[in-house]
Order: structure tokens, then C-alpha cells, then sequence
DNA sequence: GATGAATGAGATTTCATTCAT
DNA sequence: AATGAATGAAATCTCATTCAT
């Protein structure tokens, strides 16, 4: 998520130095791929150039087209990279996919407070991927289509998860689990956009309280 | 809002078309904000050129930069008045700045309605809105000053409504005023959002329901 | 030379303030010249826009298309000032034309002192003239004639004081007048060149007083 | 000093065309700064644009920028090589640095023909180093810098040669080197400069005679 | 596989000039 | 007489892409 991207990199565990051509085309993408995530955080889709990124990664400023063949691809693998960390994150802390053992409104709740501390931690990631969310709006734009999938993808999971809880009577009966889920993933990523663009001003901790109150009591069910 | 922008001439009084120097003037920035607005929907900020606001709205290349000096002032200008489409519109509506006479939790929730209404209605503003908030999250973009700005706005008069609400008895009175602020200026922002990119995907009918069902039950009191 | 640029100016003697439209015209088109002056000491030719000349005078950007029709003939009457600013050195100073009363030897030595001191005195002009100059040294320049003329005329006012020298009897009889003067001049100017490059570095006393000593072995009589 | 500026394309080995990326990033900047020189010295510094370099020299409209990074830095190389164009004419005539078997006040008076024999025959160097060295006057220039320290490295060397005709005996003992320094570097630059304006008015062997006595009986020890 | 030289389209900005007020 | 709104040409610079090395 964060290594190190001056240096092209070090080989895996084996005994020798020796690599395939395949781990170097890997290495190679993913040193790119992570010095274009640090370029967009800071200056935008648009103001991050190709030449910089492959500089910026400790290759040449023709690196990118000769890897990804072009800007755009570039772009539409980082995209899904971004979207990727915030899935990793979460089935790291085992929020998603939905464990049996725990009721599914404490899955929520420790999701969105999952999805904080991601944005806090993960910063050039949450950065990155909320910059091309917004780069994704413009009725035009090319990365559009990624994110209406992945968008999707996202509260068909929340909208499951609540499915689940009214199933195992965390939720309320009466919860419509699609409009939740729109309301549940426009929470969490409004507030970590307000985050992103001023993070002295917005308090996740204060945040996250009050976050676990409205989903607590806007579905769970009054124990 | 949407005003014609293909002939920007109109002569106000009654008989001559005898037009002042300040008249041209401000008709020429409103007739290229209107066109800037529009563009920056279509195609997002860096993707708009200023020679073709300048011929979308009716003028020449040059006349954004004659105008307004250059494309950063006019961006800004343009972030302005998208923000005070939604200003506007709340005060249409009365929902801001908060009445005596209705309880603040009930104008919390027809804020959200209003707000809703108008990504629908005035669509164009609200996606240029959108793109220019998403276009401020790079650490080093010039439109996030702007945005900080606007976002605290935001959040301290739904802050202030929500202590009203606590005063006037319809919030409950263990209620942080503004972290339940970021959360709902969240909810609005990540509803609104969603739709945007998925009109298709996210209907906002039935995210209101869900919103007013958040907001009655997480900052409410049971009546 | 140095007038006040940036109000238009007071009336001359009279007693009443009413000006006739020459007086006008005339005071508007001084303090443009002395704005442009200014403008050219600092910027060169065409880093000056005719938008700055009109403005620091204290006039409206299009001034001084209003007065001169163009930035060319503004130039060249911005030249021509610039010449003049030289030769009224020279005649207040008495040594152009040549004074019988005097030796021409003389007189040539005070020219050169006279001119130094106009370069200190009138650092502005003497910068503006300079860069004008250099500026017709380019085979296309349209400030060439200009400077082809002044330069001629100039070199021929020093050819007459060094023939009238020969009269005289303080310059040598062999010494050709057409060449001595060519290196005189060359000699003042080139000299004045490199102070207006690196002040720091030329110091005009010590110019002065060898040059002093080059004209008077050079050309002159030994006594 | 003016090679074909139209096909810049020339293999130095004997068979085959293979060239290094070095070679062809050196024959590229050559190519341009040939051509700039050209169009520097037709039209002047602000009159030539980077895309006219880059086509007249064969290449691209971009090309300058991708060699030079900008226009300042292609006029600061140009400047430089120019200064280098009569630095190598004065090793090449063996009058800099000084000859212990020659007089100094010889070298002195050679020194002076050698620099208006290269006006004449370099006359493209010649104007280009002209019109940039007038470039620099305006205070706020960015050549200055530039012309500052090459023309105090001239002056020094010429202070150098004198002192050593003093100690050698061509020079008479009063001489005051770095007065005499800066008149003789005005009067070679200040003759050019005047030829370069108006080459039929001024005769270089007539202005060569003439400076040839000025130096000799200026400083020079009557034999 | 990798580099970087070169291109040329396109963006922003500056500015002399024209013309309505 | 004077202003300044508007134009449109031209300049510099950036940059994704192509291709020789």
C-alpha cells in the first residue's frame, strides 16, 4: 500500500537474486502504480503526468506507456487498486464478508469505523480514491463507469449485511435494506470526504460516535 | 440557473437596446459562468478549456481571461455561486436560517428533502458542485480553500439548528450537536453523490425515506 | 525628464484652471511618454504593453492607442524624446554647438563628461535610450532608421568639433576627422553601456577621467 | 558557427547511420542554437518564438522546450555561446591570453582589429551577441546576469594586458589599468555597435586606424 | 525490457487593436 | 476627449504518445 517507491524494489524471499522477467513486469506496475496513487492524492487526475509518475517511481518518463500502454489504463488500474484497499482493509478486520458469529448491526458499525480508520491510516490511498470518485462525476467522465460498479458493489454489500440483521434481529423489521444502504455508504463517505478537505476541522473520533448513534438507532433494533 | 447561453444580448428597458458599460459587463460574466457551469458538469474542471467557455457562452476565446484575469478566478467564482444555488434554494424554502415556529428537527428533515430536490431540479448546479468538491480533495488544490469554507458553513448551521432542536425539545438533549452535523452534512453530500455518478442505481425517493428514518430516530426525540 | 507619471497633470502659470483641448492633448501624450519611459528602462520594448503606459500614467488602458494610433508610433516618438533628452544636455551644457569662445579639444572632453553625467543623472532616460538603441540592432527592427539618422547626425556633430579642433589648433592636424569621431562616440556610448549593465562594477569617474586622457593624447595638440 | 541549419540530420561514422541518443540530443541542441542565433539576430530576442527556432533548425515546435526546458534557458546558452564566439576568434589570433614574446600594447591594438575583423565575418554572431547584450539593459532583464559577468571578465582581461604592457614597457607608467580597461572594451563594443545599426555609414578600416592611434597615444609609450 | 528523443496537439495567458458607450 | 469591453492572433509551455536506440 505504501512502499517504498524510489527504488525499484527487492526480490521476494527465495534464495537467490535471480528474477523472472514476470516478477520484474509486476514490481515494475506496482512501483508505478503506487508513485501515481502519491501523484493524485497531491495534485489531481489531471495535473499528475505520465513522465512524473514513471520519475517519480525511479524509472524513465516513458515507463507508464511502456507498461500500461497508456494514461488512461494507468488510471482504471489505480482506480481499482484504491477500491481494493478499502475491501482488503475490511475483510482484514472481518467485517465483510458477514460473520455468523457476530450480529450484523455490530458488523456495520464496526465497518464504518473500519472505513475511518482506513482514511486516517491510508491517507494517500483514501485521498487518491476519493479524488478520481470525484473526477468520476462529470457526466463525460471516462472513470465513470468503474466507480457506478464498484459504487454498486458496495451497497449490495452493506445491503446485504442489513438483510442479515434482520435476520438475527440486530435490525429493526421494518428497514428497507436498500435505502439503509445508500444512506449507510453516503455517511461514511460524505464524512470522509469533509475529512479530506479539512482535516482540521473534521474529528473522526467525534465523527465515528456519532455515526455509531445514528446507525444504532436509525435500524437497530432497541435491545 | 440555466439561462440561455447562446445570446447572451437582451436589452432590458423598453424601447432602446441602449445598454451601460457595467450592464456588458456583468451580462458577459454571467453568461460565461453559466456556460462554465455547464461544462465543468459535462466534462470536469481540467478537461474544460477557457476558450471553450468563452465561445459556449457566445463570446470569444479570450474573453474568460478578460473577464475574470484567469481560469483559477473563475473556477472560484463558479465554486461561489454553485454553493449559493444551494443557499438559495434553502432559503426558498424556508428550512435556513432556522424559523421560530416549526421544530428544528422537522426543518432538519425537510432540509435534506430540499436538498435532494435540488441535485434533481437544478441538476447542472449540483453536478458542477460536486465536481469542483471532488476536484478540492488533492492536498495541493487551489479550489480547496473554497471548499473548507463552504463545508464549516455548512456544518455550523446545521450545528446550530440541531441545538436549536435541543432547545425547542425536538432533538434529544444528549445530542453532540456537531458531530451529528458532520454526520448528517455526510449523509446529504454521500446520498448526492451516489446519484450523480448512478442515476440510474439510486433512487432518491427512497433515500429521503431512509434519511428522514435516520435522522427521526438518531438525533430525535420519541415522541 | 522626470515628471510626476501618475497624475495628469496642473495647469501651467495662468490664472484660471481652464485649459484649452491642445493643452490637453499635450499633457496627456507627455505623461504617456514619460510612463513609457519608464516602462522601457525597466521591462524593455515589448515586455511594456501599451495597457501598462496608459495605466501607470494615469490614464485608461487604451490611452495611448487613442493619442499615438499605435504602439509603434509611440515608440518611435519615445525614441525621438529619448534622443532629444541627450542633445538638450548637450546645449544647456554649452558644448554643441560648438562655442568659438572655446577649444574644441576642450569642448570634446566636457562632451563626454556631460554625457556620463546625463547616464547618472538621467539614469531613466539613459535606459530607456539604450535599450531602444540595442533594440535597432536586429536587420528587421523598425526602430532602425530612427537610430541610423540620430547615429549619423550624432558622429557628425563630432567630426565638425574635431575638424573645428583642427582649426584651432588643439587637435592635431593629421588626426581624420570621420574616424576619430566614430570612436568617440563609440567610446562615450560603450562606456555607458557597460554601466547601465553592472553600476556596481563601472565606476563613471574613473571612465571619466580616462577617457579624458584617450581624447587628449589621442587627438589633441600636445601643448 | 553557421552550419546547415536545414538538414541536422548527419552520421559521423564511416558505413552505417547509427547514432547515440547522446549524439542526437547534441546535434538537436546544436541545430537550435544555430538557428536562434539566426533569427535573434533578424528580428530580435522578444520578435523570435521557441516554434520559429525549432522549424527553422528542422524540428518541431516543441522542440526547444523539450531540449532547454524554456526560452530563458535557450537565450542564456545562446548568450553564452556567443560570448565563446569571439573568446575563441581571440585564442585563435593568439592576442588572449597574453604572449610574453609580444608587446602588450601591440596585443592591445591586434586585439581591437581581431574583434571588428569578427563583426565583419561573423557578423550573425556578431548581431545576435549585440542585440542580447542590449537585451540586458533593462533593469529588470533576465539576461543581465549573464552580460554582468561576461563583461567584467573582459574588462579584467584587458586590465591584465595592460598591466603587463606596463611591466614590459609598452604601456606608458600612469596608465590606470581598469580605467583604461573599460574605455578601450566601449570603444571596440560602442564602434561595433554603431557599425552592426548602419553598416554603410561606418567603415571598419577607417574605424580601425583610428582606434589603432587612440590606443597607442592613448597609453602607449612614445617609442 | 527499458530508455529517452522527438513530436504536435492543446492549454493558458498576454496584448495590440477596434469600437460601443 | 476618453474609457474600457471585446476580440482574436500569437506566444510559451505541458504532455501523452510514438519510435529509434
Amino acid at each position: 500500500m505504501s512502499s517504498s517507491p524510489s527504488e525499484p524494489r527487492a526480490g521476494s524471499p527465495g534464495l537467490t537474486v535471480r528474477r523472472t522477467q514476470k516478477d520484474r513486469r509486476n514490481a515494475t506496475a506496482h512501483a508505478l502504480l503506487a508513485a501515481a496513487r502519491q501523484l493524485v492524492a497531491d495534485r489531481g487526475v489531471d495535473q499528475t503526468s505520465v513522465a512524473d509518475v514513471g520519475e517519480r517511481a525511479g524509472y524513465s518518463r516513458g515507463s507508464v506507456n511502456h507498461r500500461f500502454g497508456s494514461k488512461k489504463v494507468l488510471l482504471q488500474r489505480l482506480a481499482r487498486e484504491t477500491q481494493q484497499s478499502v475491501e482488503a482493509t475490511f475483510r482484514e478486520s472481518g467485517v465483510l464478508p458477514s460473520q455468523p458469529s457476530t450480529p450484523a448491526l455490530k458488523s456495520l458499525i464496526e465497518l464504518a469505523n473500519v472505513y475511518l480508520r482506513w482514511v486516517e491510516q491510508a491517507e494517500g490511498d483514501a485521498r487518491a480514491f476519493f479524488t478520481m470518485w470525484g473526477a468520476a462525476i462529470p457526466t463525460e467522465s471516462t472513470l465513470r463507469e468503474e466507480f457506478v460498479a464498484f459504487d454498486d458493489h458496495f451497497r449490495v454489500s452493506l445491503g446485504e449485511l442489513i438483510s442479515v440483521g434482520k435476520e438475527d434481529g440486530s435490525v429493526r423489521p421494518e428497514v428497507d435494506p436498500s435505502g439503509a444502504a445508500v444512506v449507510i455508504a453516503g455517511m461514511i463517505r460524505g464524512v470522509a470526504a469533509q475529512r479530506l478537505i479539512a482535516p482540521e476541522l473534521v474529528d473522526l473520533e467525534t465523527a465515528h460516535r456519532a455515526i455509531e448513534s445514528f446507525v444504532r438507532h436509525g435500524i437497530g433494533l432497541a435491545a
